[in-house]
Parts: structure tokens; C-alpha cells; sequence
DNA sequence: GCGCCCGATGTTGACGTCAACATCGTCGGC
DNA sequence: GCCGACGATGTTGACGTCAACATCGGGCGC
């Protein structure tokens, strides 16, 4: 076993000793002038900054964070970007991570089989970082029967409640009321739903609140079409939908699938919203010019963002957290996909 | 200046001395179990290994990283991820580093004036990162006058090549040209461009190449309506194009425009692809269910994040680089918002 | 004018890991 | 049966930083 390896190419950059010995000062003078204290002699500190200039000195943050036994670093899982939701979640987190002054490690489940999701987290104990938020979809942890490493913070983003930490969400529930509600009060008299995978505690939300709805206003309640969030899934559904003349009305569980929904009732010469009407969930950036322009409802990914941040910060400095889950509520924006129900509505 | 700072709670976890007390062996004996090093015998593995899990000893990355002067982490600037293409190609880059062994530090500049752009990037010296791939649009950086630490092994992926970085990039040249052809030989006359923002090199490389092409077959260049790559973007050069008689084959230099585009047309009750067809650029997961499904260029994200990483891992490794940009080659995706030119076509 | 206080600076050691070297015991060859 | 080799394990120190403590020199109060 003679596996030769090559000497490692050490591209180390120069130390705190390297910039004290250049200033002619000791290195704790240089870490507090590194570390903004306030009790450096001006004409020292210009010394040693000038010092730190000429060598091209950064300080090192792995000694740094083995130290002071904190790498101001946030870990966030994720599973694919493809997901809308959550690649704007991940966005307004790392803004506000950034923001607080915090890195963030991407740490990706490339697949969602058990051994990925639980490597996944095995990896997750080495990591350098403070704490967790966790962007997949709860449900998947469940069935992976995962474990995270004992006393490492965590935020879970989702809508399930069964977990011991804290929670931020969208409020999915009060979204797909204001969805169905908004077809109801059209005139429309049910509304039919395309769900999202069963895998997701926010798919299960909107479509309990949906039916919730319906029920509360003494509306029979259509069976359901099941989708997974592909604009694929949603054409799946819509061509049913669109061969249904008793459909007036579709709730679509996201933007994509509602997208697929409208191609499938083009295809078919369904009018939207003459014919049918569609809402979808998510209010993406291309939804406002879908053909036509998309009901949805907004979520606002910014302040889930941030209130997850926030909540995880806090868990790590002050030790503690809130049980009480955040829902961060949406917002019902109407465009053109919707409308009363035609009046010439043939019922046999 | 009496700023109590509250102890900080330090959450370490067990350390190798820990696990080396509890197995009644010494550090370096737990160290050779946790690097997997074959020379422990298999009784004292056994007997580390559990008194690991006892103990659930994760190793401290921060002091593996200051002993062996390396943080297998990978450092991605980004400027938003609304962008299709780039949340795509983070995406590819955190599977391929993921599966090298590195770790993904995101970067984000969170707003594109100099100070912001700048700020990130002295931020990023300090950053625990052997290197860094840039995934914002290099024009960007020219304009900040960015400086980028010295001796810091980067990887730009945009089509731009007067950096003295490794580049790699989808085939931009290719691709608009693919989608350029491809309406020419429909029989159009010529082809109309919605191009990107005038930061974006890939704009410029997709722009210039649809007008090469275009002349190249001797045809008329007509004036490119300016995009930014937003959907409202598209809608806006829709609209004009929408009222133009002529123009029978819009080139749209990403999906979302073209989606705007279509909703113009579809408005002015131009019907595509009989009155006008309509080609974009990405493919992304719901151009397949646009109305109509859209023509576009497939871009293999997948690869791109692939070749960066390898690029600028085997650049951290080996201390050198390829100059020789990576061109990764695009594909055409015809669905039905092309077809030839309706033969009725007034001509006054 | 003496001592005390305070601000500026220096010295020491520890954070957790691992390479290099040291040690110890066993086994095989002659 | 002796010696050298080799495998298993232990010891030491250094990576870069920073808190805690030590030191040193003035200025100020009485």
C-alpha cells in the first residue's frame, strides 16, 4: 500500500503572525485590529492595516471557527431547485442569512430514496455550520426515518406540525380557502381540485382547506385529481377535467400544474375563463402571462425566508425556540383565468 | 461601552479525546478509524467505532480544515435565483460538488450596484472556500472593477472569454443558431429577435449569432426588440410585434420572453404558429405546456454545473488551469409554435 | 510627588485534528 | 534462537485565532 500521494498543494495565505511581524506588532494586536476593537492606538492600527493590505491577509475561518466554536454558517437542505416554492424560499434565505451576517451551505439530497435523505444527514453532523433549515418536504423525512444530529438547531419550512421544531410556512390553508372562496363567490357551484404529491404536507394542506371550504358552503365535493406539481401532472389532470362539461371551475394545487391545466382545455377548445375557470398557487413570475393571465394566490417567499432565519438565529444564540409554528399569510391576486360562469350552461 | 455579551453557549460536541478516553485508546487511533486508514486492527475498530456512536462524535470540520488547510467547500456567487438558467445550473453544480466531496457555500450579491458586488466579494476572501465558481453575468463584474482575491482558483460560467479564468458555458452561438435555422427553413421570410439585457453576455453571443445567421443566408436583419429576460419583458416586445403585419418568426432569447410574446400575440388575436411563429431558449419544464407548446433550445444545465465543478476542482487539485473555454452544445425542441409561414399572406 | 487607574500592547495557551515520528511486540528467515 | 521487518498503536507539535491574563507607561487626584 505505497499509494504515493502527491504533496498537497498548500495555497495557504499569510497569517496573523505574517502581518504582526510586518507592523512590527505582536498577532494579538493584529486580531484586534482585524476584529474592529476600539482600543488600538490609531497610528498602530493604520500600521497593521496597511500591513494586512501589502500581504493580501485574510483571516482564516477555519481557525476562526475552531475557536470561537461557531462558523456563522447555515446549513439549508434541499432536494432539486426545480421546485418553485422552493427555490425562492432558498433565496430569500440566503438574503437574509447574508444579511445577519451568516453563510449558507447548500447541502442537496440528490435523490429521495431513504440512503440519500439519510446520508444526506449523516453528512450533515460534519458540516461546518450552526444550524439547520430544512427545505424538503416533511413527509420524505418521515419515511426515511431520518435522525438529525442531537443538539444542532433546526427550522423546518413546511406546514406539518408533528415536528419538535420550530415551524415556518406559508399559510397554505387560508390560500386555498381564498382560492376556492373566490370561484364560490363567481357563482361557480362547486370547484374541482388538482392536488399536489401526496408526499407534501402543503399539497395536504390545500387540499383539506379546499374541501373544508366546500363543505362549509354546503358544495358537493368533486373527487380529486391527483398531480405532483409538474405543469406534466396538470395536463394529466385537465385533459379529465376539460372532457367533463360539468367542470366550470378548477382549483389547481400550483402555477404549473394550473398551466398544464389550460393547455389541456385549449387542446380540447374549452374557453377559460368563458368555460372553465382556473386558479392556481404560487403566484410564479410567468403566471401573470399564462393564456389567459393566471388567478393564483402570492406567497410571500420573502417573509418565510427571512422569519426562518430569524427563528434559526435565534434558536442558535439564545438556545431556545418558539414551538409555535409561523404561517405567513397569502394574498388572492386575480387576473383573467377567471370569471362567472357562463349562463348558457347546458345542464341536459 | 459596557456591552454585556451574554456567555456565549458553546454546543460543542464530543471531541477525538472524548472518543479516545471512552475506547481506551488514543486520539490518533480514533483519527485513523475516522479517516477510514486500514492499519487499525479490526477489535480496536470496533471498539472506536462504538464508543463513537456512543458518544455521537461527528468530527469538527473547522479543525480538520485548519489541519489539513483545505475546506472542501466550493463557493457559488449568485445574483438571485429567479433567473431559470442559473437556479438550474446551481442546482447541477451542488449535485456534481456533492458528489466530489465538496460542499456548496452559496454567495449571494444581493443587488447589482458596485458596493454590493464589491462587498460580496471581499466578503468572500474570508469565506471557508478552495474555490469559487461565478454564476452572475460577467458584465457585471466588469462593471463593479471587481478584484477577486489573488491565488483563489475560480470557474466563471458565461460565454464571455476575455477573463483569464476557465469559462464554461452552454454553446449560446450554436443554440441561436439552431433556432434561427430552424425558422428559415420553415420557409420564413426572416426572423424577428427579442433579445436579452445588454449585461448578459449570453444575450450578446445569442443576439449576434441570430444576426450572423440571418445574414448569412443574405436575409433582412430586423431591429431587435430589447428583453431583460423577464416574461413582462417578452409581453412588452410582444405587443409590437403583435402589431406588426410582417413578422411571421420571433426568436424570443430565453422561454419566459417568449412566453410574453405569445401572450401579445394571443391578445392582438395573431394566431401562432399559423400567423406567426414563435422559437425560445432554455426549455424549461413548462415550455412544453405553453399555448402552444414552444419550440425552444434545450440547454444541459446538468452538464454545465458538471464541467464547472471538475473544472475548478481539478484546478484547486493540480494548482493550474485549462484556458480553453467549455462550450457545452445545446439541442432544438420542436413543438407546435412553428410551422412554414401561411401562403395567404398579404403582401398588399 | 505618590500611588492608582486606565489604555495600549504583549504573552500564553487551548480550540480539535492529523502528519510525522517513536515505540513496542510479534513473526519469519536463516 | 537471533535479528530485522513490519504492523499496531502512542506521543508530539503545529495549523491560525483570540480570550484571558500580564505588563508597561502616563496622567490625574489629592
Amino acid at each position: 500500500m505505497s499509494a504515493e500521494e502527491p504533496p498537497v498543494r498548500r495555497r495557504r495565505g499569510p497569517s496573523m503572525a505574517d502581518v504582526a511581524r510586518l507592523a512590527g506588532v505582536s498577532g494579538q494586536t493584529v486580531s484586534r485590529v482585524a476584529n474592529e476593537r476600539h482600543n488600538v492606538d490609531s497610528a498602530t492600527r493604520d500600521r497593521v492595516q496597511a500591513a494586512m493590505r501589502e500581504l493580501g491577509y485574510r483571516p482564516n475561518s477555519a481557525a476562526r471557527a475552531l475557536r470561537n466554536g461557531e462558523f456563522r454558517s447555515i446549513g439549508v437542505i434541499v432536494f432539486e431547485l426545480s421546485s418553485f416554492g422552493t427555490t425562492r424560499t432558498l433565496d430569500a434565505v440566503a438574503a437574509a442569512a447574508t444579511i445577519s451576517g451568516y453563510t449558507i451551505n447548500l447541502l442537496p439530497v440528490l435523490d429521495v430514496n431513504q440512503r440519500a435523505v439519510t446520508n444526506a444527514f449523516s453528512r450533515l453532523g460534519e458540516q461546518a455550520v450552526d444550524g439547520v433549515i430544512i427545505l424538503i418536504e416533511a413527509h420524505t423525512l418521515d419515511e426515511a426515518g431520518v435522525q438529525l444530529p442531537e443538539g444542532l438547531p433546526v427550522v423546518v419550512v413546511d406546514s406539518s406540525a408533528h415536528y419538535d421544531y420550530p415551524i415556518v410556512d406559508s399559510n397554505q390553508a387560508q390560500g386555498a380557502r381564498l382560492a376556492t372562496e373566490h370561484l364560490l363567490d363567481l357563482g361557480h357551484e362547486t370547484v374541482w381540485h388538482v392536488s399536489g404529491p401526496p408526499t407534501s404536507f402543503a399539497a395536504d394542506r390545500r387540499k383539506r382547506s379546499w374541501e373544508l371550504t366546500l363543505k362549509q358552503r354546503g358544495r358537493e365535493v368533486p373527487p380529486v385529481l391527483d398531480g405532483d406539481w409538474t405543469p406534466s401532472s396538470g395536463y394529466e389532470a385537465g385533459r379529465k377535467l376539460a372532457a367533463n362539461p360539468d367542470v366550470t371551475a378548477v382549483f389547481a394545487a400550483n402555477d404549473q400544474m394550473a398551466l398544464g391545466v389550460l393547455r389541456a382545455l385549449h387542446e380540447r377548445g374549452r374557453v377559460v375563463p368563458d368555460d372553465v375557470s382556473v386558479v392556481g398557487f404560487d403566484d410564479m413570475e410567468e403566471s401573470a402571462h399564462f393564456w389567459p393571465p393566471l388567478t393564483t394566490i402570492l406567497q410571500n417567499f420573502v417573509d418565510v425566508g427571512r422569519l426562518s432565519v430569524d427563528a434559526l438565529i435565534h434558536e442558535i444564540q439564545a438556545g431556545e425556540h418558539h414551538h409555535d409554528p409561523v404561517a405567513v399569510p397569502t394574498k388572492l391576486v386575480v387576473r383573467s383565468s377567471t370569471a362567472p360562469p357562463s349562463p348558457r350552461r347546458p345542464t341536459i
